[in-house]
Parts: C-alpha cells; structure tokens; sequence
DNA sequence: TATAATAAGGTCAGAGATAGTCAAAGAAAG
DNA sequence: CTTTCTTTGACTATCTCTGACCTTATTATA
C-alpha cells in the first residue's frame, strides 16, 4: 500500500499539471479529502514541494486562506541556475559569493544592477551581526534563495 | 474562494485609479453596497490603505461625514529612498520588509521582478539559520545595505 | 442660542476561519 | 536493531468578520 503522502503529492503535481500558473489549495479541505489531519499536508509540502525541488510555496492564514504552490519552468537559465545552485555548498565566504555574481551577470542571468544589489546583499557589512561561525552559511542560503525566485 | 476584504480592497483601488484627486467614500454605503457591518470598511482601510502603503486618509462625522483617501505621489523617489531607508529602524519584520519592497516597487524604484528576488533574500527562509533574537535586525541590515547600494 | 434629534464615522474585543509548528508515536527501510 | 520517514494531534499564530458601544458633526426646534 502506498504512503498517504505519495498520493497526496501524486494528487498535487496532477493538479499542477493542468493548471497554468500554479495552483492554490486550502489545506482542510484537502486534509478532508484524503482523511488526514491538516498538519500532513504541511508535511507533504514540506517535503515534496521544497525549492530544491523547483517549487515555490506561499499560503496566508485567516478567513479565505489558502497555499499556493508554483513550479518553476524547466529551461536552459534555470537548469544551468539549478546546477549552479545545488553546487554551491552550504557555506560561501563574500568572496566566493562575488564569483558567482559574477558569472551570472556574465551568462545574461541578471543585470550588471542586479549584480551590484545581490553583493550588497550577501556582503560581510549586511551580515555583519551575524555570527561568524554560521555567516557563511547564512550568506549562501540569501544567495540561494535570491536566484531560486529569480528563475522561478 | 475570495475575501470580501480583497473585494473591497480592489474596489476602493480601481475607484482611486479612475480619479485624479482622491476619492472620497460613505461607510455606510459601502457597507451596504458589500452586505457587511461598516467595521468592516474600517478593517480594509486599517490593513490595505495604510501610510505605511503610501496612503492617506481622512474622516469626518456627523451629517455630511465622509472617508477621503488619496494616494501619495512623490515626486523624487530617490529623497524617498533616503528618507525611508533612514527612518527604517534597527529590526524589520518580514512582513514590514515585504510592505517596504513593494512600496519601492509602486514608486518605480524597482521592478517587480527585482522586488521577488528582495524579498527572497530577506525572508524568513533564506535567514532561517539566523538566530531569532536578531533575525530581524539582520534582515534590516540586508534590505538597507541592498536598497542603498540601488540608489548610490 | 441652547438643546435635542439625527446622521455620520470610530474602536475594540471576541468569534470564526484558516494555516503553521513541533514533538511523539508508529511504520518502514537499511 | 537502528535509523529514517510518516502520521497524528495538541497547541499556536494570523487574518477576517461581526456587533455592541462610543464620539463627533449637523440640523431641527424650543
């Protein structure tokens, strides 16, 4: 028999297959469908739909709530921008990081702007409370996440 | 399934766009017009057209009174970068950077595409490795030191 | 005028509607 | 038998909607 929660996910890409743009869930009522308690779905996503993935997740709470989740369309930038960023490693010291920024302005990825933004981002001034055991890693998940949503 | 809020959030909004000077609206029959309790008018307002959104309201009570909302054009983006950057405080919440971000990107300071990627660098994702105690310290650091390095 | 009646809008707390987190129990895999 | 993955539920956080009660401005009237 197989896991609830390859089904649920089986559900979710079918569902993502047919829509254009994403689709939006409301977690009860999916919890409903597949008699399960919400916090499955949550682990579901969590766990099948992460960035590394290519998925993007937003959700709001509250009356009319609901989880939204986005895939990243499969093309040359972002294949190449996915190599790249599972590549990176968990740590990136400023200097690697500059690298590369650099590259991707090279490979027409982001603007020579965008570039200057994203160093600014990551620089040892704007992490300069973060403790230096983890800055480097903190530095390369900022980066990470900023390319992932710049492909997706 | 869509918030009423949102309704009357987008309502008030392509009314603002129609008029040159501001709108000015009646609680009550709007609340009529929506089937809500006037609180509610009261609730968009307090959530969607907030100063910090680049709005501004008036009242007035009694016979006559009105709701007036205008939006606040600025005429030099950069001295509004400034003055906003300044006046950005120590921490930031995720939420207040997102409220920032798409400030800058209402007043043409940045494009859509570079306000997702701003976002991502400052969530909560990306500084998930970051202690909470000064996560949002952190996160002001980063947005200031992105944000200045957009203008100079 | 002073006062009362009427006609607005404001506040706030609580109910309702969602979603998120986390740890522990259970199941499967190595 | 140990480790990893799945399932569950108690507790938490956030957003929306509602209604009772409050404040202010205008208008009618004594």
């Amino acid at each position: 028999m197989a896991r609830l929660s390859d089904i649920i996910e089986t559900f979710i890409k079918d569902m993502l297959k047919e829509a254009e743009n994403g689709i939006e869930i409301q977690r009860n009522e999916l919890a409903t469908y597949f008699k399960c308690v919400p916090s499955q779905i949550n682990y579901v996503i969590g766990t099948r739909f992460t960035t590394e993935k290519g998925y993007y997740v937003e959700s709001k709470r509250g009356g009319g709530g609901y989880i939204s989740i986005k895939q990243v369309s499969i093309s040359k930038p972002y294949e190449y921008m996915m190599h790249v960023i599972l590549s990176m490693g968990e740590t990136l010291s400023q200097q690697s990081a500059e690298i590369y920024i650099n590259n991707f302005v090279d490979y027409n990825i982001i603007s020579k702007e965008d570039s200057v933004m994203i160093k600014a981002a990551v620089s040892n001034n704007a992490l300069k409370n973060v403790d230096l055991i983890i800055r480097n890693q903190v530095r390369a998940d900022i980066l990470k996440n900023m390319m992932m949503r710049r492909i997706v």
